[in-house]
This record gives C-alpha cells, sequence and structure tokens, in this order.
DNA sequence: CTGAAAGCGCTTACAG
DNA sequence: CTGAAAGCGCTTACAG
C-alpha cells in the first residue's frame, strides 16, 4: 500500500507523535516543523488510514442505513437526504436492503456491528423486538426515518400520516366529492396503513360523508397492487367520482387501468396520490398528490443522528410537515 | 464497547490466538476447545470488531460505487444489482454521489482511499484523467457500470448503446414510421449521446430514410429537458409521426408535453424511450422502450469487481444485451 | 493442539 | 516544542 505516518516521520525527521499531531491540528509544533512535515505528507501523497484511525478513536466515521428496498423511488429520496448530509458532515454511509426480511435485516445488524459503524438510521419498517434489542446491543445512536414506535424509544422523523391522509381527502371532499374510495397500503401496517385509513374516514365523518367499506380496497403501496385494487374498485359497480391513493405508485397503477378502462382522468374519475415521488409530476395527467418532503427528511434524520453521534445527547422526534401538491389528476366538481 | 477476542479469551481459558482460530475456520485446536470456544463466544455476545480485522487483513470487506445521482431511478437500479451481490459475498457497500462534480468525485475517491475500502464501482460518468490518476494511485480493482473508456483500461459492464439506438430506430422504422424525431442526451457525451445519435442516424441510412435535421433535438436526460426539447419539436411544424428519446425520463416529458398539446400517444404519435425504468411501466399509455438490465448490470459489475479483488486477476469487459419491451406507446403505420 | 509475541497504522497520555 | 511507548482488537508466523 501507500506510505504510512512512519514513512513520512522518518523522511521528515520527526516522531510519528509530530505527524500526527500536525494531520489532526494538534497543538505542540513549530511552524517549521508543521511546513516540514505538510511537505513530505504532499511529496509522498500520504493518505491517512482511517481504518487505523478508527481503531483507536472507536469512531468509524461511518453510519449504517436500512432500507426494505434500496430501488425503490421512495428510499432513493430519503438517500439522496441522508448521503447529502453524512457527506457534509464527513461521514460515509453503507446501505443494506434488508427486503422486509427478518433474517437479513438481522445479518445486517450484524454486519454493521462489526464494522463498528457510528450509528444507523432505521427506515419505512416497523421496528421488532428482535431489532430492537440487536440495536441496543450495539450501543450507538438510532433513528427512525418514515417509520416510529411508541413501545421502543427512538427519536423518529416522519409525516403525520393521519392527518397527511385526512388533508387528502379533505382536499377532495373540498373540490366537491362526495364519492370517494381510497385504495390504502397494507391494512395492518401500523405506520402507513391503519393511520391513512383512519385519516380518510375521519375526514369523511368531519363532513357528514358516510364510510362506505366497498369503497375501501387494499394494496402493498406497489404499482401492482395499485393496478389490483382499482380492476377490484371498478368490479364492485359502486359509484364514485375520485380515488385517494395511500401512494403514489398505487396511483399510477389506478391511473393506468382507468386509462385502459377508456375512464379519463381527471374528467370521469379524479386521483390523488401520496408520497411526491417522481413520478407523480411525470405522470399523465400529473398527479396531484400529498408531498412528504423525502429529501428534507433524509437530511433531518441524518443531521439527527450525527448530533446524537457527536454529542451523545438524545434528540428529539420530529413530524415534517406534508403539503399538498395540486396537479392536474383531480378534477372540481361543480 | 462489546467484549473483545481478549475477554473470549480469558473466559474461555485459551489463549487469544486459539480463539481467533476458531473464529477463522483455521485448524490447530481439539473439537473440546471449540465447543468451549464457541460457548463463551455465544455466552458473551461476542462479535469480532472488523475494524481491527481489516487493518490487520488489509481487507475490508466494502466496496465504494459512485453515481452521478444516487436517487436517479437509474441509479437505484444497478444500486440494487451491486447491493445484492455484494451482500451475498459478504462486502458492505459505501454510496457516494458525486453530483457530476469533479471537485466531489476527488473528495470521494480520497475517503475512499482512506477508507481502505477493496474496490470500486464508477458509474455513468466519463472517467477523467484526474479519476484516473486518482484510482490506479490506490491500487485497488475498478470497475465502470454504463460508462466505458477505451484510454483507460478499466473493466466495463454496458450495454452497446450505438447499437441499442439502432435498435429502437429500426423497431419504429418496422412499424411502418419513416418520420422520426430523436429527442438525444447531451450531445457531447461520449457514452450515451453520440453513439446513440449514431445508431438513429445509421438505422435511418439503413433503410434510405434521409436524416432531417430539424428532427434530433437535444435534452439532458432529464424529465423536464425531455419536455423542452418536445416543445421544440412542436415548434418547428416538422412533420413526425414517432419519436425516440434517449431516455425514458425524456420520453415521459414528451409524452407529457404531447398530452398537454392534445396530441394522442400513440394514435397521433409514436414514442419510444431508453433505459425501461419503473416509469416506463407506470407511464400512461405504458412506454414501449429499449432495455438495459439495469439489476443484472449492478450484479455483473459487483461480480467483476470481487472477483478481481479475490483473484488479484483481472476480468473482461461485457456487454449486456438489450432489448426491446413492447408496451403500448407506439402504433403500428397501415 | 496451544500460546507468547510481533505487528497492522494510527493516537494519546506522559515525560522531558 | 518533541519523542518513546503503550495500546486499539485483531491475525499470524514461530516455537513448543
Amino acid at each position: 500500500m501507500g506510505p504510512t505516518i512512519k514513512d513520512v516521520a522518518k523522511k521528515a525527521n520527526v516522531s510519528v507523535a509530530t505527524v500526527s499531531r500536525v494531520l489532526n491540528n494538534q497543538p505542540g509544533y513549530s511552524e517549521k516543523t508543521k511546513k516540514k512535515v505538510l511537505q513530505v505528507i504532499e511529496e509522498m501523497g500520504y493518505q491517512p488510514n482511517a481504518i487505523a484511525r478508527g481503531l483507536i478513536n472507536k469512531r468509524t466515521q461511518t453510519i449504517g442505513v436500512l432500507f426494505p428496498s434500496v430501488s425503490s423511488m421512495f428510499s432513493s429520496g430519503v438517500l439522496h437526504g441522508i448521503e447529502h448530509t453524512a457527506h457534509e458532515r464527513d461521514h460515509s454511509v453503507i446501505v443494506c436492503n434488508t427486503d422486509e426480511d427478518g433474517k437479513r435485516t438481522m445479518k445486517y445488524l450484524q454486519v454493521l456491528r462489526e464494522k463498528q459503524v457510528d450509528g444507523i438510521i432505521f427506515t419505512s419498517e416497523v421496528m421488532k423486538e428482535e431489532y430492537y434489542n440487536a440495536l441496543t446491543m450495539m450501543n450507538i445512536p438510532v433513528v427512525l426515518l418514515a417509520t416510529s414506535s411508541v413501545r421502543y424509544p427512538f427519536p423518529f422523523v416522519k409525516v403525520d400520516d393521519k392527518q397527511a391522509a385526512y388533508s387528502a381527502t379533505e382536499y377532495l371532499i373540498k373540490k366537491g366529492h362526495r364519492k370517494i374510495a381510497m385504495i390504502s397500503g397494507t391494512e395492518e401496517d401500523p405506520i402507513a396503513g391503519t393511520p391513512r385509513i383512519e385519516g380518510y374516514r375521519e375526514a369523511l365523518g368531519d363532513y357528514g360523508i358516510p364510510f362506505q367499506k366497498n369503497l375501501l380496497v387494499f394494496g402493498d403501496f406497489g404499482y401492482r397492487s395499485g393496478r389490483i385494487a382499482m380492476e377490484k374498485l371498478l368490479q364492485t359497480k359502486a359509484e364514485f367520482s375520485a380515488v385517494f391513493a395511500a401512494s403514489d405508485e398505487m396511483a399510477a397503477g389506478a391511473i393506468n387501468v382507468a386509462y385502459q378502462h377508456g375512464i379519463k382522468v381527471p374528467d370521469h374519475l379524479s386521483v390523488i396520490g401520496y408520497d411526491n415521488l417522481q413520478i407523480a409530476e411525470m405522470s399523465v395527467p400529473p398527479l396531484t398528490t400529498v408531498a412528504q418532503p423525502l429529501f428534507e427528511m433524509g437530511k433531518l434524520a441524518a443531521e439527527m443522528l450525527l448530533t446524537m453521534i457527536e454529542t451523545g445527547t438524545r434528540v428529539e422526534s420530529r413530524i415534517m410537515p406534508h403539503t399538498i401538491i395540486e396537479r392536474q389528476s383531480v378534477a372540481q366538481l361543480s
């Protein structure tokens, strides 16, 4: 490999301690030796070995991030934010794709522990006891992103899912819709499932619209499931002028199926999504949706984590604001 | 932190050497001591410290991946593949977002060097001399992904861009189109720019269709630029029944603009894309496109890299097959 | 089959 | 202002 601190010490006629000091901007050397040392570092193209450094400092300057699926557009968005602030604050990020698989997740937790990461961001999935135990064993800061947990006291950053779903539904109502279907995500999901359904039902209730069981249909947040859910909705022959999909991908699936059935969006049917992924803008018609600020959420989660790492303090959870992005998939009903 | 090898050695009444041996499945101990050691490890919840291990083994079991933009759908796809095989073969991946910025890229190269990664995958961008120098200084395996370089001898994995563009254009021609516009990516891009234009022109030529300068328009591969390019095409008043976009995102932009102008795809205008991102399927209408096998490309690049790392040998570059995915955005002209 | 010791490349008291 | 030495948690000849 390249030259070590020893090599530069020798060449500069100083001790490794001195080289280390100038490297780390610590006091304890003359301007002259500093210059000399810097010069031979330059000459030899010396780069410190972060591994050796990590061993002694007990800090690796790297964090681990767990995603259910790195390749989802949702993950991309938050990863971008995380990477952004991690880099800004001199940390690297190791990505882990759990595939929503318990064993795989545990394996990653073990790897991250062995690799001595300084902290972990756990995204989108529900925190299981098994994970919690492994995480606390590691004794490093953890922040939850786009998920939360009442039982396990990790700080989190997320949107208020119920409130956001309420907003989406209310938006539709204020546009004059009263027959509003919902394509929900996974029914049992305590983060992105149940709360969004609650928000939907509560908005309906607040505006005196009776909840209709056959207008609520389930998917798994993915595109395909959105298609299937829409087909189901169509088959019930129930009337509805609008649908609220609990993810943009499912909204895209719904729009696609509508298109194939000759149902025009928004003329015959209004659709509002959830997330504001890149596809929302690219959709035909452009999709109105309730936006989660993914990039900012990633940034904030990383900031919180790094603050915990650097100060050793605990940090407050944060609810991020959601906003309705109006595009062209929702019609005003007269 | 947790217990060290010393702690388990003490508790098991053996030397650290012995513990190390059973940990690494090396010979040199009785079945009995092995059992004992394993038991103590279990009891204490001992996990080896990969950093200490890395320092001595000169292997960190981690690779670095550079992306112009981690959050692009293109990057997501390949990252997924990379992560998949890296994990399978016991390596972690550090992601780096270069923002297509030279300084930032150099900074990352330095970080990856300091962190002693075992190898690097460099994606999508053109290899500059500066990068090449830094990379060779590191003296570790490198593979190029979705890019290549004649001047710098790194193995690469990519699609044959010219041929793929030829196929897309030919597909349109065989569908009866003769007035075919192209929305190209960045004109000067030697990887995804020029070659795709050449493929387009060559196909035109081979089928006796004259190239029309005003039917070739430029974007930067992104969605917005696809919109602008489409507007430009429309303004020229030139006739065309089909457009070949050099990226799915630009194709999505084109379709969206067409929609806004009341031009129906594929009835009035056929569109073929390039990449086969997730949006291609979700598009309305679903987008016919020439597919790059992103996940497989990521997998293969990682496999090649790990092979180089593990065997110390050089590996052959690979051209991946492209395929036309027929969906519903191209009409057959009678 | 087993252990003592050196060493990986650093940082940090400690002593001068 | 500067250096010798110990130590971070491992692995690996070497010797027995």
